[in-house]
DNA sequence: ACAAAAATGTACTTGCCGGTACATTCTCAA
DNA sequence: TTGAGAATGTACCGGCAAGTACATTTTTGT
């Protein structure tokens, strides 16, 4: 029964013209991808990301047409943090020693969170993918992003006889992206690390079946 | 040793003395389950809850104690029926038709809704789990009844010899679901099947490297 | 029938939040 | 120096949502 919004702001004009004023937009961004990673977006008000900033509301509105832009533009910024910090295992995906490292360490962050937050983009996504059309198509391309990490490391290790031809990298990437997503969710339900454990080595040791 | 955490929604005395009473309480749980559904727990305000059953705001709080009380009777709800909305395939998973079918007929849901709404009690975890501690104990619980569902089924194709000793059912449950949650996420997200889809088929096909 | 208990309706309070108006301060280039 | 554009601060508005108070109607047990 929810009126959605059909109006897409295509690409926000960046209104800060001064260093200055590059700072202070990012500040805002920052504090709001903090906040929004604790509290959610419903969760997270305007006046508390001004606070977190340590700049006045008129400021937001000053660099952002509202709070869709805003939050926009923290999936964005999550996006390169996400991919950023499965770095340097997710660019070389190319041999099972990385799959590894990769998982071990998506496995360690969530034990240092305590299991707290889940996926930044993946919590976003449940939260506004129905009602947040800018948002979602941010978040569509986010996902594209990632998935495509695991799709190369699955086509170079069928170039180098790793896996075999009939391995569908496209299809194969997109449940490892699922795994990851579905295991963070009962990782933060469960207050345990051992359900993205499990599916994380499934998916990594269904990949493996498809070894020569 | 340890006390099982029941929730205290569910251990709170119900206060619907009468038949009617009793219905009318069934009325506003309805309500806001299918308002929870479509606009998150955020998104669903008690006066949209009272409005769509028809009810006034006292008569919820005659019923429930506060809002996260509601929201927690809401996920036992949906749990049910999330369970029975997978019926008669997930009581039966002893065969691989079945897991099959039981496939076909979550995709063919999401294809229905046109991949809206996702996972009822994955939308809500992932927006309460970490900051309503009644909500999560009950998702916990919903979670577990719907992986032991798999492990269940596992251990019977185990039994029958139709699967390996060597699989894992308790591990191999708890992926499966993860698959579900996270091919959720992303068929929400891509408004489409696809992701479902690759991510249930290639978390049946790692099962089926357990045949002997 | 009739009190007691349960169910229900109306009206209100309080606080927050997205968004706006507008005045003031800062900065830099001509 | 100065003035125009950029950055920032203060104050406010309207609406909504959680929760409360309390009166009224309906049902139930005896």
């Amino acid at each position: 029964m929810s009126i959605i919004p059909t109006s897409r702001a295509v690409s926000a004009p960046n209104r800060a013209k001064t260093p200055k004023g590059q700072a202070t937009r990012a500040r805002i961004v920052d504090a709001a991808a903090a906040l929004v990673f604790e509290e959610g977006v419903a969760g997270t008000s305007l006046d508390d990301v001004g606070a977190a900033a340590r700049v006045g509301k008129s400021q937001i509105y000053h660099y952002f047409a509202d709070k869709s832009s805003l939050i926009s533009e923290v999936v964005t910024r999550q996006t390169i943090a996400v991919l950023a910090g499965q770095e340097p295992h997710i660019s070389r995906l190319d041999n099972w020693g990385s799959w590894a490292a990769w998982r071990d360490q998506l496995v360690r962050e969530q034990d240092e969170n305590h299991c707290t937050g889940g996926c930044p983009l993946g919590s976003i996504a449940n939260e506004l993918a129905d009602t947040d059309e800018d948002a979602r198509a941010v978040l569509v391309d986010s996902f594209d992003q990632w998935e495509r990490a695991f799709a190369d490391g699955i086509t170079r290790m069928k170039a180098a006889g790793a896996l075999r031809a009939d391995a569908d990298a496209a299809s194969l990437a997109s449940a490892v992206l699922a795994a990851v997503q579905g295991g963070l969710l009962l990782c933060k339900t469960r207050k345990s690390t051992k359900p993205l454990e499990a599916s994380l080595d499934a998916s990594i040791a269904y990949l493996r079946t498809f070894a020569p």
